[in-house]
DNA sequence: TCAATCGTTGGATACTCGTCAAACAATTGA
DNA sequence: TCAATTGTTTGACGAGTATCCAACGATTGA
């Protein structure tokens, strides 16, 4: 049984003003941070710093990022795998995503 | 009689995720579009492709991209004329402006 | 089978935001 | 001096959004 995956945008109908806007906000923009480590994370992980944060909110925020097309979710059984499109976005808008770690860490 | 200048943050005071917030609209991006391609520009201009808005819309949008840090201002007389802190964001996010740039011509 | 787990959905609420309109201040030119 | 110009400010209004909570569906493990 292939991998199920939740519905996104196609690469190239990606919109930059979507991308910002998604990214335009304290929570989306650490949860970028972490996905930029290249882990591929669970929705219900610890240690994400998003503690304080209601599970419905946090699950929000991911559906915000997977349909501006800045992240994939792949469905395994009840867990949800999310990755950055890194190479969608490279492909897209090239550079941005390396500016954007590099403003992250200073 | 030196120029004027509005307020704005300091260079290291200028924060990503204000920057990204101040990008995700359609009408800012689009007077990102126009400054980045380095004329200084006033406010009531034609030719922005903004006619649709009121003024105080504008000036209300600009206001925004200038307290996020994008712009600054400079006051002479009646007008206003904007331009983008370049070398300020370059230094603060290097290959950002780069990065937006290529993604608004494609 | 059945309880526990993971995540989504819908409602409710408060807050933010984009827009316009009117009033205003400052400046300029006649 | 005085009307026109430029842009800001304030208020109002509707739309969007961030958050929580409760309920739900799907899945897993015992």
């Amino acid at each position: 049984m292939p991998d199920e995956w939740l519905p996104q945008p196609a690469t190239e109908d990606i919109q930059l003003v979507k991308v910002l806007h998604a990214l335009g906000d304290p929570v989306r923009l650490q949860l970028l941070s972490i996905y930029l480590e290249g882990r591929e994370v669970s929705c219900a992980m610890d240690g994400l710093g998003l503690d304080h944060l209601h599970k419905s909110t946090v699950s929000h925020h991911m559906k915000v990022l997977r349909e501006a097309g800045v992240t994939a979710t792949r469905v395994a059984g009840r867990n949800r795998f999310v990755r950055l499109r890194r190479d969608d976005l490279d492909r897209r808008f090239p550079g941005l995503l390396d500016a954007l770690l590099k403003g992250l860490e200073g």
